[in-house]
DNA sequence: ATGCTCCTGCGAA
DNA sequence: CTAACGTTCGCAGGAGCAT
């Protein structure tokens, strides 16, 4: 038996806990550069604001329907989060953090009654202890669990935000997969639900029935796994421990256009800076970097995207080398004259520090260079991100991206902030 | 015929 | 005031190449 634990409206429901004015109160919260609506309560649903729309569209109508709007706070975020998982290891034996606002967890060993008056007790705890709300779904396989889950968030009301599939008779489950459509199955994507549509698979029950090898082809092995968890068959194990990420990604639009090299040097800089240090955290080495530029593909005008793989003969993970090596890439790939708009890196071929072999060239980072890295982690651990940081990062950094909500309400949320880090556990 | 790497498509939050 | 559309990850499978 798995339960799934969702937090509602997650960024909205982090600001509302520091900021009680916003309870019942249409809000929003937007993604990086203030570019999309990531978060909405369901008053600003209501108010029929769509998930992924671009602000700038919408912006107008927000203000006349006083809807609070709020640039994304990740540091905020990101703590709430650490809150309900600790949480949820507190009174599950397994978890499996699936995002920053979901959770599976194991209920094994619960017998039926158990599971459900425990379910009660976790919704309870995380929202008194946290002030975030959350919806738990419960079900015999992760999909059930997901499934479950959804229904749970969209009729709040009649459910109380749990739905618990497992007391369900089979015909009574085949019932509610009757009124869900394959494109609100979790792994059934639009693509796919485009598939299922041509096939007249059109629900939840239709796709449990539907013939296996038929799905295997049109959908592939991942396909059949949905279908068969839909049965009640477990395909998808619960991933207790966290692997560690094959590639590390850093990229993002920058506040307004750019069109020197030197000024792209500086962002590609600090995309490295952030990714070598998660690839540290994790105790690896990348054999390969890729670097790409890219105008907008927003904005008419001339458009321009390129990248390009740069290799090391031994992986790395000093933040100097990898700079170096990025650069080189950058160099090759810059062309004059286009406004460019973003920019990124990969981490690619990612080994283990440990096991990593040795080779001809003696290229490995030194003792030397892993006592640098090691120190300049520890100081910007205890002092704060980037209180240490390259030169080649800059220190203006006028493209760094927009997150200026201007309204007054945002102005006076210094000390919200203040707050956050003093848990008032 | 088989095995490898690279790239693309898709889905998730 | 301007101009104005996010980021990070994994997996499957086909394409292309080598053996």
């Amino acid at each position: 038996m798995i339960a799934l634990v969702d937090c509602n409206s997650f960024f909205c429901s982090c600001e509302r806990v520091f900021q009680p004015k916003l309870l019942k109160k249409p809000v929003i919260v937007l993604s990086n550069n203030d570019g999309c609506v990531v978060a909405r309560t369901d008053e600003a649903k209501a108010l029929g604001i769509k998930m992924g729309v671009p602000y700038f569209q919408i912006k107008d109508f927000c203000q006349k329907n006083s809807v609070f709007v709020y640039s994304s706070n990740f540091a905020l975020y990101g703590d709430m989060s650490r809150r309900v998982m600790r949480i949820l290891s507190e009174l599950a034996p397994e978890i499996e953090i699936y995002s920053i606002d979901e959770a599976f967890i194991s209920l094994d060993g619960f017998s039926p009654k158990q599971i459900s008056e425990h379910i009660h007790r976790i919704k309870e705890t995380v929202e008194q202890e946290t002030g975030i709300p959350v919806s738990i779904g419960v079900g015999s396989t992760k999909v059930l669990a997901k499934l479950a889950n959804y229904r749970a968030k969209k009729n709040k009301l009649q459910t109380k935000g749990i739905v618990n599939l497992i007391e369900l008779s089979e015909s009574a489950l085949d019932l509610i997969l009757k009124e869900v459509s394959v494109g609100d199955i979790w792994g059934i994507g639009r693509k796919s639900a485009e598939k299922l549509q041509r096939l007249q698979v059109h629900t939840a029950y239709d796709l449990k029935l539907y013939d296996d090898k038929v799905i295997q082809k049109t959908l592939s092995i991942t396909g059949r796994y949905i279908q068969e968890e839909l049965r009640g068959n477990p395909c998808l194990d619960l991933e207790t421990i966290p692997t560690p990420k094959k590639q590390i990604i850093s990229s993002r639009s920058f506040g307004r256009g750019l069109f020197k090299l030197e000024d792209l040097k500086e962002a590609v800089a600090n995309h490295v800076t952030t990714a070598a240090e998660k690839l540290r955290h994790q105790n690896s080495i990348a054999h390969s970097i890729l670097v790409y530029i890219r105008t907008s593909p927003f904005k008419k005008g001339p458009q321009y995207y390129n990248s390009i793989t740069m290799s090391l003969h031994s992986g790395s993970s000093v933040t100097n080398k990898l700079i170096k090596l990025a650069f080189a890439g950058l160099e090759k790939i810059y062309r004059e004259g286009f406004e460019y708009k973003k920019a990124g890196i990969i981490l690619m071929d990612i080994d283990d520090k440990a096991h990593t072999q040795l080779s001809f060239f003696n290229t490995h980072d030194s003792d030397k260079e892993n006592l640098l890295m090691e120190t300049l982690d520890s100081i910007n651990h205890t002092e704060g991100e980037s209180t240490l940081k390259f030169a080649a990062c800059g220190t203006n950094q006028f493209w760094r991206m927009l997150s200026q909500m201007k309204s007054p309400q945002y102005s006076t949320r210094w000390s919200d902030l203040l707050q956050v880090n003093s848990s008032p556990e």
